[in-house]
DNA sequence: CGGGTCACTTGCAAAATGATAGTGACTGCC
DNA sequence: GGCAGTCACTATCATTTTGCAAGTGACCCG
């Protein structure tokens, strides 16, 4: 499916999607918060294609998820780093994460540590509204008009 | 990419991926939580070509986050229901959807009301342990090994 | 000057996706 | 009984996207 560039329908899932939905620009971010900024950290990491890389990081740009910044002029070497839009993301990364855990956490795993407490985070979606988790109050749809 | 079916590394996030990688497949569980349970009620919803949606609706089978049941004898008729696996997954949506709204939020979009209060949910990603939203507190990686 | 690193681009093959048409099991109508 | 219509697909083929491998350009280091 081609990204619609052209805002599809109400549904917010949809207009997130249309900036994040596919597998390697969720793992380009994933591994920019794991501090791995370069290209060439990103290509061995990920095992991609670098055309495809080069395509992506352009896409994530182009949405404002990530930057490129000079961090070097000679020899010109550039990092990516996440915009707010991008760091705003993350949260749903480690949701993900802990999803993925669940249901397809064979073996050891990588985790996230809580560098206060040293407790291993629980990622949980709850309505900020009611403190409850979502999926625990019954909810409806609102459509617009 | 073709989808990992032997476990990639040791990052939770990349088996979350594994199942619900791409963006049908959560466009489609989207439509099962909205009540869209049936097959042409997804095409047509969708407006996805007749063979992807077979391809999507059997991987998701596989991958164990909907099953199919038969609702009707005669005629043969089947619906697609959300696995447990498939339910835990949903607040992952709203919280997609959230961050679909903030960042690409132009014009009327569909919300989710809490029936209790009326109020539209705010998804937020809490860490369970301190209660604390996901980004507010530093955070370290372990890795395996 | 001859490697070596980093960050890519180019060309081409392989795989996935998408449009369109067709199939099979029925129901309901006249 | 015949015919249109619905639902849930499958089959075929064109288009698009992805992936691999090789090459390029800017630079540093000995």
């Amino acid at each position: 499916m081609a990204i619609d560039e052209n805002n599809s329908g109400t549904c917010p899932v949809d207009r997130g999607l249309m900036r994040v939905g596919d597998r390697w620009s969720i793992l380009i971010l994933r591994d920019i918060e794991r501090g791995l900024t370069r290209y060439d950290q990103m290509r061995t990491s990920l095992g991609i294609a670098p055309n495809i890389l080069s395509r992506r990081l352009t896409a994530l740009t182009d949405a404002g998820l990530i930057e490129k910044r000079r961090y070097s002029q000679r020899p010109p070497r550039d990092e990516y780093l996440l915009t707010e839009a991008g760091r705003d993301f993350l949260p749903i990364l480690t949701a993900i994460g802990a999803w993925g855990r669940k249901y397809n956490g064979k073996g050891a795993l990588t985790r996230q540590i809580d560098v206060e407490t040293g407790e291993a985070i629980r990622p949980v979606v709850i309505d900020a509204n009611t403190g409850a988790p979502i999926g625990s109050r019954p909810l409806r749809f609102e459509y617009p008009e």
